[in-house]
DNA sequence: GACCTGACTCAAC
DNA sequence: AGTTGAGCCAGGT
């Protein structure tokens, strides 16, 4: 475990249910708003259920990827009462920042 | 310490 | 609007 991941998974743990945050705003809010690739890698590390990593997405809306699988995480979100667009995407209201 | 890799992002074609 | 290339950052080898 290393420190930018600890704060990542800090960051991470914030989002409340049925939000969804982009790696990029995850990043922005360690400090490193140009590392989103490294908050990628390290959700892709974790596998605690401590860390809710299924509600990471890219900034573009899409699902990214998740450590135990990308279909596993849509469903999880659905759950949550994320919507998935048919075009892949999360809806764009379910975002930290509306 | 240099080199490669990756759940990313942005800009250009 | 979908694809391609280049840039960025931290970790691991």
């Amino acid at each position: 475990m290393t420190d930018f991941a600890e704060k990542v998974y800090e960051a991470v743990k914030k989002i409340p249910q049925g939000r969804v945050a982009t790696y990029k705003d995850i990043a922005k809010a360690v400090g490193r708003s140009r590392s989103a690739r490294v908050v990628g890698g390290a959700l892709n590390k974790n596998y605690s259920p401590e860390v809710p990593c299924h509600r990471v997405i890219c900034s573009d809306g899409k699902l990214g990827g998740y450590n135990r699988g990308q279909n596993n995480k849509k469903s999880l979100l659905l759950k949550e009462g994320v919507k998935i667009l048919a075009n892949g995407r999360v809806d764009t209201r379910c975002m930290a920042g509306s």
